[in-house]
DNA sequence: CCCCCCCC
């Protein structure tokens, strides 16, 4: 059984081909039906065309709850999972889980544009459905995002083989995960290119439980785009999604999620487990810095300690997977100036220098990290050094790190040696000071002001150490779960229709505006 | 009637 490192989580094992499932794990949002836990057959596509024949079967519900007051007879509605495929008479009640964009297709056989969607019942069970170019006509405007409806007589079919799954095999052994917590940093939306030369949009998000285990999750596509704009224009707000059916895998040591195309975000969904998060999110009187700070100390104080002589001298004290953190005072800021862009992605990273005799080592901080270190986000240092970085108060930080001790925390599989052997690199994960407040002060007002965030600092950290693993609660579990008569109520996200509206007014450009060349900074 | 599961 594999276990992940994370806190709030569902895992689903499929054990045979005919896709049997079980489910281990995890005390939150439970989806018990999920069809990506029964097996291929269930990732229906189902074809809406028909449905224009009958529309007055199509009643527009103002939402989920509403389902049950229903005056009509719900004798012929179905459920999506008993759904056959090829059947011609059929009605369901669905929520709009996930609206795409409209896009246009233009191939040998046909072109034309096509809308996707995915649905999901009262019992928690998906499918998607398609729409092609009638059909986008009747409807768009109609299909709103967390409303329900009744839908009835579209086609129904299989799915293509071809694109259900391109590992059939890899199905049983990498389940899908469902998670939720709040969103504690969002990176930019960029273009990457795949190996087959196409290109693809991604997005860094992290998400956090309220013990601060932090996940890195990797929106992909459409989602990098639109699900994770609307994070983006919402970032000032601590926000909390539920992610389904994602991929999870381990790179350089760090377990990370992927969005499948089978992936939704619902944003601050009611439900028992998302309220209860909510509730302590907002009675804790961190900031989206102070919290990324909060992690990292966590992890460190988890952390192996090494001594960075030791890492310098033997090139394999270290075992494969393990966070480790060593101590040590930073001999220069290699590039204080004008932090570093990396070329193969829009980041930028800052360089500190450890030198001891002959042996030196080089310590990377990208992103979180060196925000951290500087009190600042990346680009707002490189704005403030190129006015004049002798008044910037970031750049005097960066200066004052100087013969400065910190603790860095960073992975085995992050550190290199050289080829001769006398130079390390080390790609760090996380740095905290490494003892009382020797963070580079600024100014009198920042002491005073460090001083009161110590002070709900060590609150918290007494809170998040207080903290027992949350067991699962059968209360919970009956009232999160599906699969009883309670349906999931989802609370109508006003913001999200009118984001998805905005988005079909934008008119997108085929190759977004993405910097992919290296940025040269003037010097200052 | 589309789409081919990804990148460091």
């Amino acid at each position: 059984m594999q276990t992940f490192p994370v806190m709030e989580y569902n895992h689903s094992e499929v054990n045979n081909n005919e896709g049997s499932a079980s489910i281990t794990g995890g005390y939150f949002y439970r989806s018990m039906t999920d069809p990506c836990m029964y097996g291929r057959y269930l990732y229906g596509d189902l074809y809406l065309q028909k449905t224009l024949k009958s529309q007055t079967r199509n009643r527009i519900l103002s939402n989920w709850t509403q389902i049950q007051s229903l005056t009509m007879s719900t004798e012929s509605i179905i459920s999506i999972n008993s759904l056959q495929s090829n059947q011609k008479i059929w009605t369901i009640e669905a929520m709009v889980l996930r609206q795409g964009i409209i896009k246009t297709f233009n191939n040998v056989q046909n072109n034309g544009k096509i809308w996707k969607m995915i649905l999901a019942d009262n019992m928690g069970t998906k499918i998607q459905a398609v729409m092609f170019n009638e059909a986008i006509r009747k409807f768009e405007g109609i299909f709103q995002h967390t409303k329900a409806y009744l839908i009835s007589n579209g086609t129904v079919k299989k799915p293509n083989e071809k694109f259900a799954n391109v590992h059939p095999s890899l199905e049983l052994i990498n389940p899908y995960v469902h998670i939720f917590g709040f969103v504690s940093s969002i990176g930019q939306s960029y273009v990457i290119k795949k190996k087959n030369g196409g290109e693809m949009h991604k997005r860094e998000i992290t998400i956090m439980n309220k013990e601060l285990d932090s996940l890195p999750l990797t929106l992909w596509g459409e989602m990098a785009l639109n699900e994770g704009q609307m994070l983006q224009e919402n970032s000032d707000k601590k926000q909390i999604i539920i992610v389904s059916s994602l991929n999870g895998t381990t790179y350089q040591g760090q377990f990370q999620l992927s969005t499948t195309n089978m992936s939704t975000i619902q944003f601050d969904p009611h439900c028992i487990q998302v309220q209860k998060l909510k509730k302590w999110l907002h009675s804790s009187p961190t900031n989206e810095m102070d919290v990324q700070q909060l992690a990292v100390e966590k992890k460190i104080k988890k952390a192996k300690e090494i001594n960075i002589r030791d890492l310098l001298t033997n090139p394999s004290p270290i075992m494969e997977n393990t966070l480790y953190y060593f101590q040590a005072t930073i001999d220069d800021v290699e590039n204080k100036d004008q932090p570093w862009y990396d070329g193969s992605i829009p980041r930028y990273h800052i360089r500190l220098e450890f030198v001891d005799g002959n042996d030196k080592a080089i310590v990377i901080l990208f992103d979180e990290p060196a925000t951290s270190l500087i009190g600042c986000t990346i680009l707002d240092y490189i704005n403030s050094v190129r006015k004049d970085k002798f008044t910037s108060c970031f750049y005097r930080k960066m200066v004052s790190c100087k013969s400065m001790q910190y603790k860095f925390l960073f992975n085995s599989n992050r550190v290199t040696h050289s080829a001769t052997g006398q130079t390390l690199t080390i790609i760090a994960q996380g740095i905290e000071v490494a003892q009382g407040d020797n963070f580079a002060k600024i100014n009198e007002a920042e002491t005073h002001e460090t001083k009161k965030k110590r002070q709900l600092k060590k609150k918290i950290v007494e809170a998040i150490d207080a903290v027992e693993p949350t067991p699962i609660e059968d209360e919970d579990i009956n009232k999160s779960n599906p699969n009883e008569n309670e349906p999931i109520e989802i609370e109508d996200d006003e913001n999200l229709n009118a984001f998805y509206k905005r988005q079909k007014q934008i008119l997108r450009k085929k190759n977004p505006t993405i910097l992919k060349k290296k940025i040269k900074l003037e010097n200052v």
